[in-house]
DNA sequence: TGTTTACTCTATTAAAAAGATAGGGTAATA
DNA sequence: TATTACCCTATCTTTTTAATAGAGTAAACA
């Protein structure tokens, strides 16, 4: 299940791709067009702000805005920001590997051998969708 | 992020098909081979045995045994019990769609239009592997 | 017929994660 | 210098997951 972080997350990454200008946009803004709780809000545009997709501006007039054109922000990216492993059990993930204390042989696993064809078509999707697909979509 | 469920009853179900006869296996037996809590594994099973994959047989000499050929036992259905919806929203999905509360419009939205197209992906891959794929896998 | 075996079912609980909220702090702007 | 709006930490509730306990029941076999 897609965890409510991330879908608030792609939410907002795409209204603010969405605006004419890149002029700072407020949380609160974004909040209540997309209706989302502010406060939660607030924390995903702070990792997004510190994972380098978002600048932030205080004061009056102040808010987040893109850094990068929506057209080089690749979902792998924010998906491994927001969600975190797209691979569905750590032995098969490439950025998050872990063992399975469980699994003594992970050549021999039929779960493993499942989930990396299940990771590989998640991550063809996600190499091939960029945030500005997410706005054209929109229309 | 599978859950531990869906992971032991795939090595469970796994481990049925590959056995020479379809002889009765007693949850002990898998539970100790693939490093399950029997407990557990036991409601799993239970649960694959109403849901129609398993047989099971009452005391001495009696277990758990495969009702149907690996070969017709699609990983979607399988799936859908363990882990339930394939999709990761309830909005794209097909057996257990539901609509989002905090989203206005479908059409509309950036995220329904990503996981449709992670959904479809990924029951590409689970409708393209039955449990025989899973067995074989293993050589 | 009685004992053993092994599945059946319900209930409880512990741990973890997700989601939401509160409130004070700080930098920038007008 | 007052206001705006981001920044940061802490707390809390709810839900889900995972595991455990224990009594019940059907089947097999001597």
């Amino acid at each position: 299940m897609l965890s409510k972080k991330t879908k608030y997350g792609l939410k907002a990454l795409t209204y603010l791709a969405g605006q004419m200008d890149n002029k700072p946009v407020q949380i609160a803004e974004i909040a209540q067009h997309e209706n989302i709780s502010q406060k939660f809000l607030e924390s995903i545009l702070l990792s997004l702000r510190k994972t380098g997709f978002l600048g932030s501006k205080k004061g009056k007039g102040g808010g987040y805005y893109l850094i990068k054109n929506p057209k080089e922000i690749l979902m792998t990216d924010v998906m491994r920001i927001l969600e975190g492993p797209i691979a569905m059990v750590p032995c098969v993930s490439l950025n998050f590997y872990e063992k399975c204390s469980d699994c003594p042989d992970e050549k021999t696993c039929s779960v493993h051998a499942l989930m990396l064809k299940v990771r590989d078509s998640a991550l063809v999707v996600y190499r091939n969708n960029t945030l500005a697909d997410l706005v054209i979509d929109r229309s």
